[in-house]
DNA sequence: GAAGTTAGTTATTGACCACTAATTTTGACG
DNA sequence: CGTCAAAATTAGTGGTCAATAACTAACTTC
């Protein structure tokens, strides 16, 4: 297999070590292991354990923008704003992962502060923007209509990252959608 | 002192740096130094670092629920809705740590769960029912009026984990509640 | 003022972990 | 078949960290 090929297992596999663990608690080998390789292979590959979480970090934030964008592809306003929320009830049931890394994500920009890297902080908030603007502008470029969207979207990525199974009352006015469903319907 | 009050001080010092760190960011040894005491003497206040983090996040929840407690007493709908936004809204301002430690609360679940700790998740997941239950009621048992007001919340709780500074434009339209207020006002 | 309890310390250990160095396997091509 | 490079491994190192053990200092009580 190319180093490529590797690089890319290797981000898809330490994705679900990371929104798991986060970053201090996943070790390289738990990496490797998932992968296939040994553990000092991992440094052939990356520069070091920094640089694969923020590989995942950044793949986190590309695919999510990419769901939206692909979503609301053509579509305008309430019919976007429909097409969104779908697209991301898919991604809780088939990708949960990419909802608790994007919460890891979040959580490790303090901790990277404090480490004296402020590469991370404006990598991760780089990322938010974008995000927030591929969906406002589908959105109507409504700021209310957007942050709403977004704050549904955060609230389903801690209840996820909580572990509330599907189908729990949690989710009632939630999923699928149910509660974006209602806007639309009045 | 007594045995009592250092572990309340050190449930002080240890939602700083647990909020920073996360459960595996954060050594013992950070919490003693910003208690005062040797590394050791944790050991003797809590049976290990995991009751640390628990006794943490359980004291997180609770101040929490009290903020929207005594924010909301004796009011009801869009009043209580109000003045719970402006308690919040303190809370971002005053001590975003507790923000943060609800964000490393949620992420521990999965790393927990997986470690076979199944104690942790259901805290937790029990806290939040209390949290839901709390706003719940003061405005007015609906059920997507609480979604939302719990939405926002989360969305702040990761904007202020991303270190987004106060008076960024993300803030527009959420800070100080002026979502909110809109909504107030129509 | 002896005896016991409570608050606290220093020293240490064993496990883990990110990362490095040196070496070996694999495979493509002339 | 030989050669060269890329892919990968084994072995090892220095550092960190949670937890334990053993000891000390201060206060309380009779």
């Amino acid at each position: 297999m190319s180093a490529e090929e590797r690089r890319e297992s290797v981000i898809r596999a330490a994705t679900s070590e990371f929104a798991r663990g986060g970053y201090h608690g996943t070790s390289t080998e738990a990496i490797a292991k998932r992968v296939g390789v040994s553990q000092p292979y991992l440094f052939r590959l990356f520069p070091g354990k920094k640089a694969i979480f923020l590989a995942v970090a950044e793949r986190c934030v590309e695919d999510t923008i990419r769901t939206f964008v692909e979503a609301s592809e053509g579509l305008e306003g309430e019919e976007a704003l429909h097409a969104m929320a779908n697209a991301y009830t898919k991604v809780i049931a088939e990708q949960p992962e990419l909802l608790m890394m994007q919460m890891q994500m979040y959580v490790a920009v303090a901790a990277a502060e404090q480490a004296g890297d402020h590469e991370f902080g404006e990598v991760v908030r780089a990322g938010w923007l974008r995000l927030w603007e591929a969906v406002h502008l589908p959105l109507g470029a409504d700021v209310n209509e957007t942050t709403t969207f977004m704050a549904y979207g955060m609230l389903i990525n801690c209840l996820v990252s909580m572990g509330f199974p599907p189908g729990h009352r949690i989710w009632e006015g939630l999923y699928p959608s149910a509660r974006l469903k209602d806007r639309l319907e009045k």
